[in-house]
DNA sequence: CAACTGACAGATTTCAATTTCTGTCAGTTG
DNA sequence: CAACTGACAGAAATTGAAATCTGTCAGTTG
């Protein structure tokens, strides 16, 4: 029973599916194809994922996650909530910033993958508002914040800065006076949000 | 010299190509249909319009500017600057939804138009950010408001309510709980814009 | 002579025939 | 007997030939 190289697991065949992605795109990546890479046939595949959809799903899931545990950390720190709120928000934008500019079509075929997807983006986002009003409350407990309702904070928050995070404005973050814009959204709603 | 239905005027081949759009959606319509339209051939067309391109882009401007000149009587109104941010965004969001929630495929042909001509957007967005500048320096010269730069604070604010009015998340405005979220963003932004 | 027509070349789109893919399952393998 | 194969039916994608469209321009019309 040899562990990774000889058994073939859901992990597996995920890795095979990123890598089928990446190689051949969303349009065009195939079942058939996963197979082969695995040296499987396609059946074997259907045993661990019951359709096409939900494969892609899976490795959709698996990439948002990752986004989500490098957050994690920033928000589950012991910083000053403002210092950690804008923290947090730099490293969500920097972080989509990278994987947009660094790889756009591998970040195309994603954003098509996240696109099928409502679900799985529903579930990530209220993930990602629900560190958010971790932090938000932290304010409001040490007496930073005036928020009546951090969880409603949270998702305004979010919202408002839609343009810095949210694939569909992706083409605009390579623009050059884009880090201005970001500096000036977070600083009018940090004022907001100071007692 | 009849005035309006004899001559063939731009305006009058801007109307029949919107109603070409509105029957055949934006991949199908064509500057023959047009030309069918106003019982002329369509070689006509092209006297007035150097492209099929040039008559969409006039017909993307003329949609745009109608949704501009609507709001410039909110921002050019006399009410205190923070009533009249509200009224603007208000009136800017209940505007877009209205157009995608009543009708939706005009609105998603409008869509593909935009996308095509970035530069038109472009020239609307400076246009509405103009209006919602004027708004910010009437507020910081009355005292109401603090903006360093109010050119940089109308972009911002523009920006950080895009969820209310770029079409991009049109699906999302026939939602539920939409209109507790835009004034939940606007209070958060109008707290961080007070003196 | 200004406005318009219609035929034309090259680009784009359509449509139907063909190929490939998805998802199933009876049968094979170790 | 659990994991896998491969043939199969229906669905979806691809392909290439035919139809349509874009943009031009010499010629027509009032």
């Amino acid at each position: 029973m040899a562990p990774t190289a000889e058994t073939l697991t859901a992990e597996r065949i995920l890795e095979a599916t990123e890598e089928v992605l990446r190689r051949h795109g969303p349009a065009k990546a195939t079942v058939v194809d996963v197979a082969r890479a695995l040296g499987v046939s396609h059946g074997t595949v259907y045993r661990h994922f019951r359709t096409k959809a939900a494969l892609r799903e899976a490795v959709t899931k698996r990439w948002l996650d990752r986004t989500s545990e490098a957050l994690a950390g920033i928000a589950a720190g012991d910083r000053a909530p403002e210092e950690r709120l804008r923290a947090w928000f730099t490293g969500l934008f920097e972080a989509k910033r990278r994987k947009a500019g660094g790889d756009p079509e591998l970040f195309a075929t994603y954003s098509v993958l996240t696109g099928e997807n409502g679900a799985a983006v529903g579930e990530h986002i209220d993930d990602l508002t629900a560190q958010l009003t971790r932090i938000v409350r932290a304010g409001t407990d040490s007496g930073a914040f005036t928020a009546a309702d951090p969880a409603a904070t949270a998702r305004a928050l979010f919202h408002a800065t839609g343009r810095f995070h949210d694939p569909c404005y992706a083409g605009e973050w390579q623009q050059p006076g884009i880090e201005d814009e970001f500096t000036a959204v977070l600083d009018l709603l940090l004022r907001g949000l100071r007692a």
